[in-house]
DNA sequence: ACGGTAGCGGACGCCGGCGTCCGTTTAGCT
DNA sequence: AGCTAAACGGACGCCGGCGTCCGCTACCGT
């Protein structure tokens, strides 16, 4: 995973890449992805030039910067999946994606909307989508979802919980906390 | 409610000032609070001069612009509370607040967050806010609320429906108006 | 009708973010 | 150690939004 294109990077260069994805990761998380590329240059201790040179442009950035998160849907997804009592699985896929969320700003960004030049980011959304679905149908089975349920309520609700500002990061996650308590009532049959 | 301040303001001033209250309704409406006052001052067809001295800040302005869209709150909030059946009349408000949020990009800034500068706006709110806490506590009584339901409740089911980011307005009622089922269906007994 | 003044708006300078160029540094190979 | 090319980053010009000044317009009171 650290090595995912950079084949012929000299060893400065390298460096220099995985020292602006770690500022913008933990810039885009705290601050959301309306911060100039100068902050982040100036965080990575770069020139802007060499932010440039490395991603023409905040999406290409952003893209790469978030595999890593997205990695993370997928897995609570998976690992949740692999609950043997659907229902409790489905529970907390609903409270991790949304603990997720409140701790790392952009990544809402990220999963609903769809990025352009995110190649592998569609991906992986897919998967994790495609993991989630399952989960529902077999939580549907149990008859403790609502049989009415669509995946795209799961959508709406994480689009919404995105969309909780609050001003310090413990009033966020407290907030998606008892969002993610709503959502779930509202799921159950 | 035409007059509110400007006692002694000549015709032209004050016509200025309607068209200046009327473009800023309608341009934070569609495109949220983040325009630049030149657009307003455009769309008003006047000059950034003219916009700047009748209202100092785009708090003031959008202040001002929204003592309309707080009145409809309370209204919702009020006309819901005489409904005989008090679930049915916390429903209706969800419904409608919501929509209202998806028809009205800003107004979600307006009620949700405390503006610094807006007098009236905060006795407005105070009042909506007694009206739903009303209306809470009477549908509890009847059961079909839950009893655990607090304002907070409400507060963040609406900030999240404000976040609720789509391309067209369409989209957005659409989205507001599953949202509001699926809130519906949390704060039920 | 006319003078005085309230009000107007085009034009200005400032600031901050953007994307790029080019002289300098330094990794990596021999 | 020496050389070459890859990589760096300070500096530059551009753009768009901001808030304000001042010469002109037109409203209103007599």
């Amino acid at each position: 995973m650290a090595d995912d294109l950079p084949h012929k990077l000299r060893s400065d260069a390298l460096d220099n890449r995985e020292r602006i994805l770690d500022a913008a990761r933990a810039v885009f998380a705290t601050e959301g992805l309306d911060v100039p590329m100068r902050e982040i240059a100036r965080r990575a201790g770069v020139g802007p030039a060499t932010l440039y040179r490395h991603f023409p442009t905040k999406q290409a950035l952003a893209a790469e910067a978030f595999t890593e998160q997205m990695h993370a849907c997928r897995t609570i997804a998976e690992e949740e999946l692999a609950d043997p009592d659907p229902w409790r699985g489905f529970c907390h896929v609903i409270e991790r994606l949304c603990e997720l969320q409140a701790r790392n700003r952009s990544i809402t960004t990220a999963f609903t909307s769809a990025f352009p030049h995110a190649i592998d980011l569609a991906a992986e959304r897919e998967r994790t989508l495609r993991s989630l679905a399952e989960l529902a149908r077999r939580a549907k089975d149990t008859g403790q979802l609502r049989p009415d349920f669509v995946l795209d309520d799961l959508i709406l609700v994480l689009t919404a919980n995105g969309g909780l500002h609050a001003a310090s990061a413990d009033a966020r996650i407290a907030a998606s906390r008892r969002f993610a308590a709503l959502a779930i009532r509202a799921f159950r049959a």
